[in-house]
DNA sequence: TTGCTCCTCACGTCACGTGAGGTGGC
DNA sequence: TTGCTCCTCACGTCACGTGAGGTGGC
């Protein structure tokens, strides 16, 4: 027993252990190790033993991890080279502004799409009349619902949703393909600058662009 | 002059036209081509050329896309292959709360965090004591906003939030220091038990779950 | 001796980005 | 002849996942 082995009860955790703490996997505690982000002291078998200090930092990393930072920018921020951490929280700021007007997007418009598959108020019922719309239909639904959307308000929306469900119903297959065929020849015939014109209108409700 | 040639105006687009009409780049047309999602005709010279239906299962493809579909699902959807639409509707549906949500949380974070470093009332303005807030003290911050959050109402928080500009305004640089130490060392004391925990309610209130 | 955990390569994933090196039409 | 667009490899990115093959401690 050397005199380096005298000291207390281990407070250091192998890396499953860790793993297991924390619901990472051991995996991304390796590719950490790997990027410096993270490097634990070895034992005398070369495995990781991680102490408190490295549990502490683990912990800060995650906090930041949840934030969206890339791994490198949290390397840089805990070695406490470059980043203004206003700017950063500026910055974060703004990306999760983007990310919750761009899920709302998708998700008015997946809210109108069900809305307009169920005339008798039951979108989600399994296929009572056979094999539910087609992705020719639902896409042309998509599509329409996207531009209502910012052409509308809500009212005049749900009168607009009412109508449609009234012409679908009237609409056979044949008829409702005949009608997706001449918006493709439409969009066909359109010039490269019409087509640029209207993909640009198209981009900016998409990704970006705050309501 | 070959008969074939005979024809009329060509309604066909080159890979860079309609890269530059849909603000998408080459590459990413290669891509589509090369997974056999959108596959053009070549002419002679082995050159790509988009028609008209082309031009129209990219726009169905850029739809599926902006609702956060893989490529592969898309690829399956547009050829009618597997997958059943209200399905999907409603799993796609799920993710876009899910994210609404998670950008929610870190947003709120993000703002309580900014409201904690402005007692003066301004957050960013450009440094007027120096060199702002250290990263430990940020991470600190960030830490107690994320456990507030959840176990008190927005008044009881803004009262906190108060309370804290005071006691944060009375805090020395070096208390604040002891704080963090202190605050790592009860960490590290845990034990894994413990540890696991902790990450789990802290796993519970980031990634999923709809408040 | 049998499990279990640990180790290090090293390739795969996803949707492209980014040159590298070369060809054809205006 | 000079640009411009186009072509096909083919490696890089980001945060790991997923075996492959082997070793050490209870």
């Amino acid at each position: 027993m050397t005199p380096a082995d005298a000291a207390g009860p281990d407070r250091t955790l192998a890396v499953g252990e860790l793993a297991r703490a924390t619901g990472l996997s051991v995996r991304a505690l390796h590719h950490y190790d790997q990027l410096g982000l993270l490097s634990p002291a070895r034992d005398g078998g070369g495995r990781r033993r991680y102490g408190p200090a490295e549990v502490s930092r683990l912990h800060q990393i995650l906090v930041l991890r949840g934030f969206g930072l890339p791994l490198a920018e949290i390397a840089q921020l805990l070695d406490g080279t470059v980043v203004d951490p206003r700017e950063l929280l500026r910055r974060q700021l703004e990306q999760a502004e983007e990310r919750i007007a761009a899920a709302q997007r998708v998700r008015t418009t997946i809210l109108a799409v069900i809305g307009a598959l169920a005339p008798s108020g039951n979108a989600l019922a399994p296929s009572g009349n056979g094999a539910g719309p087609s992705t020719g239909q639902l896409i042309e639904l998509i599509e329409r619902m996207i531009i209502m959307d910012q052409k509308f308000t809500p009212e005049q929306f749900e009168q607009l949703a009412r109508r449609r469900r009234e012409m679908a119903d009237q609409l056979t297959p044949e008829e409702f393909t005949r009608l997706q065929e001449r918006r493709a020849e439409a969009l066909s015939a359109l010039s490269p600058g019409q087509l640029a014109e209207l993909q640009h209108r198209r981009r900016q409700l998409l990704p970006e662009q705050t309501p």
